[in-house]
DNA sequence: TTATCTGCAAAAGGTTTGCAACTGA
DNA sequence: TCAGTTGCAAACCTTTTGCAGATAA
């Protein structure tokens, strides 16, 4: 799994400055969080973004973590999904784009180029359109069977 | 909001066979309860669900209307979406088809003609997709600002 | 300085499980 | 007949709320 990013200083600042914008405080929980959440790009549930914050010794309470998720999704800089069932968030970029979804890891990719180019006709009245494509990551192909090559997000 | 059409015990009969499929049994508060998610056409929480069922009359529990829908989901013949940040559920055909669905009453209709042609590339590999258009409905374009022209589905 | 945010504990909700009685095939 | 199903109550897990203290701007 990566580590911090050359660009993660200039990503979480562009945060912060849309956080701002709503008077929102990129505080340093928050921070620790989001660099946790930015590095993992898995698709996770709030627990598991609660502990993997606390075993890389961040102290953080579970609530917060909600919370969080609560401004980032305002901000459409968050996503939730659901996966095996259960309601799991990634960080995302606000820009229109579609997800593929590894069924084993829950590794996600984004994909800014859009196929849905036929808008469903009839009476209905389509605002927006959610895709995503569910498989598996070039890691877990080779894995296959493999239970969680890079962590604990399937079930 | 439709009575029971006519189709209907067809409809019940083809369920009742791929549940024997599986060594489940159609019974009688199943087939109740499906009746009415059948007729609903809505996205609806399990909760919904077991209300709309109690104030039709129908005596069933909360933990069935689960334990349905559990049995339902393996067969492809119900599909959890995620709407206004709550895990709702809708009756659907196991073909592959997509959903519009109204952000305002929670009403579905299924499109069966799948404008996904451009799969993604790269080394992730797509086992299946999952695309539904979110807007308005006939119904609420015409009402609009009314908060639940149909039912209870909106928050 | 002060509006926002924090973690904790408690409350509130949602979902699952255990079980004895019931029922469809 | 009897495996599968039912409703209820209790257990369990997830999410939200209240609050006093901490903190970013």
């Amino acid at each position: 799994m990566d580590t911090t990013t050359p660009n993660m200083a200039e990503h979480l600042e562009a945060i912060g400055r849309r956080l701002r914008q709503k008077n929102m405080r990129l505080t340093q929980p928050r921070q620790q969080v989001l660099e946790a959440f930015l590095n993992s790009r898995r698709l996770q549930t709030p627990q598991e973004i609660f502990n993997n914050a606390r075993e890389q010794g961040i102290n953080i309470g579970l609530t917060t973590v909600y919370r969080m998720l609560e401004s980032l999704s305002e901000l459409n800089l968050a996503k939730a999904l659901l996966l095996h069932g259960e309601i799991r968030y990634i960080f995302c970029p606000p820009e229109h784009h579609h997800h593929l979804i590894c069924n084993n890891c829950g590794l996600v990719e984004e994909v800014f180029n859009c196929p849905v180019v036929q808008m469903p006709t009839g009476s209905f009245k389509s605002q927006s359109h959610q895709l995503d494509f569910y498989g598996l990551c070039s890691r877990c192909q080779v894995k296959d069977t493999a239970l969680n090559p890079s962590g604990e997000a399937s079930k």
